[in-house]
DNA sequence: GCATAAAGTTAAGCCCGCTTAACTAAAAAG
DNA sequence: CTTTTTAGTTAAGCGGGCTTAACTTTATGC
């Protein structure tokens, strides 16, 4: 009967737990920078899909273009983020993140990191190859999604 | 020499796939409801944990009493909390989700479950039961992280 | 080549979250 | 019973994000 318990309900229980976990996290240490989320999450963005320019933040984020313009130009003037002119298209601008930028977001994952870390100390020696067979194939699976959609 | 694949590493990538794609989904479903995000989250710290006093919200937020108290507030006109007296200490109010705003929350909810179901019919029947058990591993582990901080 | 579209920027104005400071009311301490 | 502490509220003011609107500059369509 209880032969397979639910898939779907332990994924949420663990999803639970691990959202509610990093997601105070993230919030925490944006505001340790200084940064608001918003500015953070722009970061974070470069960070995971490299440069890009004004108009692809604005689609990203959902805001305007005034708005993108906005925000980025704070974070050039934090000396997170520098914005190059674009030699096919001289009207756009290319956004990276300059070191110390990428230091920023870098500090982030490993803050996030540790608390994997612990985790991982928790499980006992022959629980870790399964749980590391499942990890992959759920992470296979997750690529999967994001490509088709 | 790479018989168990750094399990740490799994891990991280799993998470790294995951938060982003939560993490949006939760941003973009606040934003749709018309709260903002600090508003947001105290309705699912309410789901979360229960009713609670104001001195809670302004710990478990790092924030202010008046801003706490402000926040609330603007819950409270918009139908999604109730402040009730606590018959104990009648200074202390106690604050809790109304029908309306544990519907709301539920649906956030709802949405976030959405993704991990098509992840879950993106499984083979073999790999599931395995799944299952290393997440139930992790949940585990993960509660007495909880525990212990 | 000229009109139109596209990529960004700038400024004005709004709402929001947050803080400090001053306050009310109830509980605890003495 | 008075003093002090605790829980919460209110108001003023700051800075931030966002929008609209007006503008500049570069690319494209015809």
């Amino acid at each position: 009967m209880t032969k397979t318990l639910p898939i779907s309900q332990s994924l949420r229980s663990w999803m639970d737990i691990v959202m509610h976990r990093s997601m105070r996290g993230w919030m925490t240490f944006a505001k340790s920078t200084g940064l608001s989320m918003p500015q953070f999450s722009i970061l974070m963005q470069l960070h995971h899909k490299g440069p890009c320019g004004m108009s692809e933040i604005s689609e990203r984020f959902d805001i305007t273009a005034a708005a993108a313009s906005q925000l980025t130009e704070k974070l050039v003037q934090g000396g997170y983020i520098e914005r190059a002119e674009d030699p096919n298209d001289r009207r756009a601008k290319s956004i990276q993140l300059t070191p110390k930028g990428r230091e920023l977001v870098e500090a982030g994952m490993t803050e996030r990191y540790r608390w994997m870390d612990e985790l991982v100390s928790k499980l006992s020696a022959e629980d870790k190859p399964k749980v590391v067979e499942a990890l992959i194939v759920l992470t296979e699976a997750a690529k999967q999604l994001e490509e088709t959609t």
